[in-house]
DNA sequence: GAAGATTGAAACCTCAATCTTT
DNA sequence: AAAGATTGAGGTTTCAATCTTC
């Protein structure tokens, strides 16, 4: 049972241990600061303002660790701590004038380095190192984000986070009010409404959170035969991982297996990247809306043909 | 005076920060590992033996983090301490059979990581990302030998350290025994021979120790104008970083300096590379030696005119 | 009770000093 | 001395428990 990796896999491990090696990340330090204060004091400097959890997710430490981090870099006087807003858990950092000249000399030295290094290759092999790291870079990230995800139905538990879900993600393209899915009285109560036979429901989480979901059921108001893919919202930090693929060719595989013989969803002109994903897994646009889902705030309608298995 | 880097620095550091996190070198664990017992694992794995100075240079971490994770190697029992052969100062660990287990259990975690993401490339996607770490890790590695390396003339206090170099790299290459330079008299008093007009030598120092050296005089039992180029050696650490070129265009400049009209040297055809620098710099293949240098084991002679400057 | 942040104990890494063998 | 390796003190990171605010 010996797994069979890709043949890059290795001299790939070889070459990036080779390079954290070189860029001293099995040492702490780093001109004077440890590890983690350099990239926290980087990561403030790119987004400006950062609380400790934010830190530790952007630097995929512990929240301790972070939480000392920023500790230490107030007390050393290179961040300071601003106002939380309304809440008054959070502890927000600012960079002072004193760690942006820290910044500055890190920036010195670590550029130093990587200029030396460039300037032995030419041009095109320059040009070459910077894509393979970032497309290294961009798999890496997209594949943990992937596999701490996981697909399974709705559960009663699961009830609050879906609607909250709802609620987050339909207000960002404006569909909020009368008319749109989300006053639905079934929001509160998914798990219950998506238990009839003929339909289902499925959650998208990360870590214990419920961070995207969709499901279908009979359309009302049309044939039998007519099923609509219904509430299928996603978190921000959940795009362009590919979870829309897997739960949309769940949802098309379950419903043709239930007897649909044809699937129809309604959404909005603005959600662009959710259409892309329809006309990709070939739905066709619709002239007119069809049953009566009382969605009259969607302007946009599709349908496809499912095919039995 | 603000430093102007390469346009590639900032964007390839912000690439491999991120790869770094996602590889979770900023936390210190590893499958039950520290970070520098798994590099040290896989180094004993790539080498076979090693002693933990070895293991200090090759993770670019202090000796005394190597000594360290030696013995924790040793306690947990992965590794085990060989015979030192005559120096008993010397501990050299190899794998035993269970440093050879928890080393598969390493490499399934850290190839499947690796392996997940490239999955998510396509295939020439993944070779660019292989073909840019790689050269980015050589660039490093090179850009850093060189930066710890100092060329400078010969100093007294270097004769010892000069002498043992000479009597390391000459045998390397079979050049041992009368007729050979390594026999010369001044071996020992490096420092006392080119202190005469018309002569230098210098000495390539890597963290205080004489790593390589290099230097001319004037040729016995030839014309006034032709100089020899002499006992130009470099430890095997110091080969391929360019080192050759520097050290031989300061012996040029500086002959050309002193009046020589042409440059004359010997060398052995089983010095591969430095046959080539020296054919780069324009030398040109003897049928036969000049002057009466009493090298004759050597069998390969070259010359170059000197421009005066 | 949950979210955000902090603290205590244990393991890790470095610098500098020290020990052992040559 | 010098080379190779080890030890002591101090800073860093993690896990698990705790504190504070919502």
């Amino acid at each position: 049972m010996r797994e069979s990796w890709l043949p890059e896999v290795l001299p790939l491990r070889q070459a990036s241990r080779q390079v954290v090696r070189e860029l001293g990340f099995l040492q702490n330090h780093f001109d004077g600061a440890s590890a983690a204060q350099c990239h926290a004091l980087l990561e403030l400097e790119h987004h400006g303002t950062l609380t400790s959890g934010d830190l530790a997710e952007l630097l995929s430490v512990d929240k301790s660790t972070a939480s000392r981090t920023a500790s230490e870099l107030v007390r050393r006087g290179w961040a300071r701590v601003t106002d939380g807003g309304q809440d008054r858990r959070r502890k927000p950092l600012v960079l002072s004038a004193r760690g942006k000249r820290k910044l500055e000399s890190i920036h010195r030295t670590a550029s130093g380095q990587v200029d030396g290094a460039l300037r032995l290759l030419g041009p095109e092999e320059r040009a070459r190192v910077l894509e393979g790291m970032q497309l290294y870079a961009k798999a890496l990230g997209r594949s943990r984000a992937q596999s701490e995800l996981e697909v399974r139905p709705i559960e009663r538990r699961d009830d609050p986070e879906v609607a909250r879900l709802i609620r987050t993600v339909m207000p960002e393209f404006g569909a909020c009010g009368p008319g749109f899915a989300i006053m639905d009285p079934e929001v509160d109560a998914m798990h219950a409404a998506y238990t009839a036979p003929g339909s289902a429901y499925w959650v998208v989480t990360r870590r214990g959170r419920v961070v995207g979901g969709g499901g279908y059921a009979r359309l009302e108001g049309a044939q039998r035969s007519v099923c609509e893919l219904r509430k299928m919202y996603f978190l921000h930090e959940l795009r362009g991982l590919g979870v829309g693929a897997r739960l949309l060719s769940s949802c098309l595989e379950h419903a043709a297996r239930d007897g649909y013989e044809l699937c129809y969803l309604e959404t909005l002109e603005g959600m662009t990247r959710a259409r892309r994903l329809y006309e990709r897994f070939g739905f066709e646009r619709l002239e007119r809306p069809m049953g009566a889902t009382g969605h009259y705030g969607c302007d946009v309608w599709y349908a496809r043909k499912l095919r039995a298995c």
